[in-house]
DNA sequence: AAGTGGTCTAGACCACTAC
DNA sequence: TAGTGGTCTAGACCACTTA
């Protein structure tokens, strides 16, 4: 994929904490892997520092860089890394790939709320887009998502019955790379207990986000439903870039 | 507080984006910024980047940097700016303050799994603190914390009815300010609904999470089950990894 | 004292955008 | 072609931990 130093760098590493490759749960110090893989420190710093943004390892000033224990445990079919963003991509395919049934479609004007988190014109419409997500024929999630017709004027039923932000990169060349999320939890309605087969009793994740292009273009907002066994965020939070 | 050259730059900048100082949505070049304020262009892009991180500015090579026009119109989205680790803090910019009540405290030996969270040696001691938070009146999360007693040997009762991270950074300088946290929900059991106050229908928001000091100690390794209501976690997310 | 990660510099070259 | 952000280097010095 990319050539960038950095990166290669920062795969590698991963690649090699899944295998377990460093029993200690030490990673060797920057400066011999800045030798080993002969690029500067600078390099290896910052795939490290990707790593740990991820939350994967972390660096204790003074002692060493550290695998995060709690990074392989406890890991869902489905999973928000932070280093992903659509669901699509969220899945650890293992082969299977997630299927779509679409359950509306339509283009409406956009409502003031819509307006103002997409940055849109009065007047202006969006698709409506409700979608059933299900993985190995158990429906997980339902989405109901708008796009603006001005930045994807070329959606159609079919085009909307797979991934979205892949066809949109696809054909534009311009990828959703940024995104706010809200999560939150909620009693399942009756249509969630319906379309997600579940007890009265079991919940609903709530996921809402608004998704942008690289550029800073706002490109969909979306609330996601999940059945709650699929729920399952992981985030690092690091106060000192937070301010 | 910090004399980091990146971080004043940081915080210099979000305040003249504040102040709309950069009327055209644009700033300055990385190069005139880093001759202005007397740095080198390095220490510029970190600046940057921590606040392209926040989504408050958008970088398209080529072309410069842009203000990301969202931050200045409805800076409420950006909630989680200024959000803080711990449950105390989190209510402080209400003015309320959370009340605690101690449902148990214990040091009991560190479990297998604790000792892996916790980077301790087998035969290790931990606290075992288990709370319950209200607010108003209204219990909104029950909180399950291990807290090794060789990283904070002072705690007793008294002072865990309080903001353990608050006291810890009083006494020792040294502050909570990074965590590893997956999010996930479930149904209630019955002593949520009778600690929570729920309904069965209503669920919990589960939030267990590693807490780290700045030098990236783990200081301790939480449950915490949240009314439904209460759970609310906003998070920006940017694919591209930088840094 | 030795070793670790953190910060910062000065500069080279690359990739993309706008004109 | 000029200007922008992106990547990368080589090295200096600092702050902290461990022995």
């Amino acid at each position: 994929m990319a050539d960038l130093v950095y990166q290669n760098i920062m795969k590698d590493l991963k690649d090699r904490i899944k295998k377990n490759e460093f029993d200690s749960k030490r990673l060797p110090d920057e400066r011999s892997l800045s030798e080993s893989y002969g690029v500067s420190r600078s390099s290896v710093k910052r795939a490290l520092n990707v790593l740990a943004n991820q939350g994967i390892i972390f660096k204790k000033r003074g002692s060493g860089t550290f695998i995060n224990p709690l990074f392989q445990k406890n890991r869902s079919i489905f999973q928000y890394e932070g280093s992903n963003l659509g669901v699509t991509d969220s899945f650890k395919s293992n082969g299977e790939v997630p299927k779509i049934k679409l359950l509306d479609f339509n283009v409406i004007p956009a409502s003031d709320e819509l307006q103002t988190e997409l940055f849109l014109d009065p007047g202006e419409f969006v698709y409506e887009i409700k979608r059933l997500r299900t993985f190995e024929d158990k429906p997980f999630m339902i989405e109901l998502g708008y796009i603006p017709i001005r930045v994807a004027p070329e959606l159609n039923k079919e085009r909307v019955e797979g991934s979205i932000f892949n066809y949109f990169e696809d054909t534009t060349g311009k990828a959703v790379t940024k995104s706010f999320m809200t999560i939150t939890t909620e009693p399942s309605t009756g249509e969630d207990q319906k379309l997600l087969n579940l007890k009265p009793v079991e919940p609903v994740g709530v996921m809402e986000g608004i998704f942008f292009l690289d550029d800073g273009t706002p490109f969909e907002v979306s609330n996601m439903r999940l059945h709650y066994k699929y729920l399952n965020y992981n985030t690092f939070v690091d106060l000192n870039e937070n301010r």
